[in-house]
DNA sequence: CGTTATATTGAAGTGCGTCAAAAAGTGTGG
DNA sequence: CCACACTTTTTGACGCACTTCAATATAACG
């Protein structure tokens, strides 16, 4: 059930059997959520987090007129509010995009892992701090990168992440967000967005159509959008 | 020596007596940095995190053409790179604005934190999910926000963090970067920073100039950039 | 007092937004 | 299998926030 955060985790560091027990023993409740269903609302009080099992989510803000920043999507093997432990409540709603499946731990029986499990913690830290990372990046395309880029750069992180997790099939994998909700991750328009897929699709390095992605020169792709994953922090070391 | 840290930790959670001198005696080293200094690179091991004493810094990501973006700025009592403690290296790169004090705690000092003091630990891990949580406001800002609101809404950010450690005098504080730099925490070009100070300063609403700012009217500064505190996290909890 | 960094203004260009409409795809019931 | 409603994608025309380029003014500094 916790197959997807066990590759994610231990792509960083090792996890010994108890702490994978541990970890199973707090990852208990399933639940299905559907489509478009927002299931945290900004400033409500939390008692436990949500670990993403399938499906696609994301957590956004927004302003009074409407207008939507998503900052930061989620694929399987992440948890979607890992910082409300500690925070308590969150300063963001999350959403789920297609239908998805989330399993639960409660925030008491997280606490007790901060007791009996230093190391683990550290790794759950870790986890939240490479969300963090990830921030950074958006910001980073956001107040740099041409529309066309950030797109790409999208792209990059989100084969990679999925690679991470086996849910990519060679250079395609489903991404089941519209334009409106893609252009929500980039600060563009639907319009705009429309139009920067169909210069990625006749630069040949990209299809995205319908909640499928296919790649089609990733170097290329990696290039213009100057992907470095750096952020994404791949290597497996000592935490 | 960190009374800014303890204000800003306290402002969140009770700290008792033990944990504080936990703290003390972690952060012992002391060093001043020049103006504009780069103390840390991205993707360098790192062995201890900073704290920043006084002064001001920030962290920065920048592009092949030197298009930068300033991801984060810190006030005294931020750590300027405790994610690095689960992290190992950063993504980024962390410089000195005005000339700066910090004070570094060893990394082998604070995994024996996370050993001996788990409530000190998940305080400390809240403190970086904060990191996060206002990286997510300027997602907003660069997706949502005009220039003119995404300046205000800075302002408003920054006078409240300094408040919290008594950095402010009235509605005034000292905010020592130049406009350029400015400029890239902003996700603008040095010539339209320039107009959008003077929008604000026309509007009566802030004086920003030589690394001073005046707040003239702080309610309606607020309502111009939308700015809700939530995502501050002021409020006293048991974490 | 000269030299350099920083701030300011003007004019012209552009990436992206806005508005509006059409086309294509999707789902449902008959 | 078609008819119909609805969502999503796509295109066109036009406008604006912000950029670019260039020059000048002002402040900071040894």
């Amino acid at each position: 059930m916790i197959e997807t955060l066990l590759l994610k985790l231990r792509k960083r560091d090792v996890i010994s059997a108890e702490e994978e027990q541990a970890l199973r023993d707090t990852l208990v409740e399933v639940e299905d959520i559907p489509p478009r269903q927002t299931i945290l609302r900004r400033g409500e009080t939390l008692h436990r987090s949500v670990l993403l099992l399938s499906g696609l989510m994301c957590r956004y803000k927004d302003l009074r007129d409407g207008q939507r920043q998503i900052t930061a999507l989620h694929v399987p093997g992440d948890f979607l509010d890992l910082h409300g432990f500690t925070l308590k409540y969150l300063d963001h709603d999350v959403m789920s995009l297609p239908a998805s499946r989330v399993a639960y731990a409660r925030h008491d029986r997280l606490t007790q892992l901060t007791e009996e499990f230093p190391h683990l913690t550290r790794l759950l830290w870790f986890s939240t701090n490479l969300d963090a990372a990830m921030h950074r990046e958006w910001e980073l395309s956001l107040g740099c990168r041409s529309g066309a880029a950030r797109a790409a750069h999208l792209f990059c992180e989100i084969y990679t992440r999925l690679e991470i997790v086996r849910q990519v099939d060679g250079y395609a994998f489903t991404f089941q967000l519209n334009q409106a909700e893609l252009g929500e991750c980039l600060g563009l328009t639907v319009v705009h967005t429309n139009r920067v897929l169909r210069d990625l699709r006749e630069k040949g390095l990209l299809d995205f159509s319908r909640g499928l992605a296919v790649i089609h020169d990733l170097e290329r792709l990696k290039a213009f959008a100057e992907f470095d994953p750096t952020y994404l922090y791949l290597h497996q070391t000592q935490r």
